[in-house]
DNA sequence: GACAGATGAAGGA
DNA sequence: TCCTTCATCTGTC
């Protein structure tokens, strides 16, 4: 059963993300141009969206803001100062320890698939660590973008490599 | 239960 | 070095 999400647009420089809540927290986050972004600016969480937008619950107002403050700074290259909750809800114990590993990075860091399975204490499950990237549905919040493959190489990333290659370059990360 | 995957390491050319 | 192959672990169907 699929919960019900409210969907938000958040304009950014780098264009219009698309921020999913439930009522625990921020849910899902789309990359510009990707599904529903890529409707004009404004229309693209319409379908979801109150009528008004007074009609939103005053707590997911203040997380949406914070996601919008949280997705400008990252986008800036800096650390977000705080991030709204998170709704892992349907993630594995797996996944979501692979993705509290990455919340650990800071900007301008980055880790390999394998330091993080190491981290979990898992060194061997470095592929299942990449499929939890995958998984990932808040990136750029979650950053698995600083997670990089051995020797520095790029590795994949579900939300594009361009993106992936843009965000480490806002951050001043050489690969 | 089988298969696929955003890896890593080892061995050979 | 570079390329190929295989081991390993998890998620999905």
């Amino acid at each position: 059963m699929k919960k019900d999400l409210v969907e938000l647009p958040t304009a950014t420089a780098d264009g219009e993300f698309i921020a999913r809540y439930s009522g625990n927290g921020l849910a899902g986050l789309d990359f510009p141009g990707r599904g529903r972004a890529e409707l004009p600016l404004g229309q693209a969480a319409r379908q979801r969206r109150p009528a008004a937008s007074n009609a939103l619950p005053a707590k997911i107002k203040g997380w949406h803001r914070m996601t919008g403050a949280a997705l400008k700074r990252i986008l800036s290259g800096r650390d977000p100062k705080a991030l709204p909750p998170l709704d892992w809800e349907g993630a594995t114990d797996f996944q979501r320890s692979v993705w509290r590993q990455m919340l650990k990075l800071s900007a301008g860091k980055t880790k390999s698939y394998g330091e993080v399975a190491a981290a979990i204490g898992n060194p061997k499950a470095v592929r299942a660590v990449g499929s939890a990237c995958g998984a990932n549905p808040i990136p750029v919040l979650v950053p698995c973008h600083r997670i990089l493959a051995a020797n520095k190489k790029i590795g994949g990333f579900g939300g594009g490599l361009e993106w992936k290659r843009k965000l480490l370059a806002k951050e001043g990360i050489r690969f």
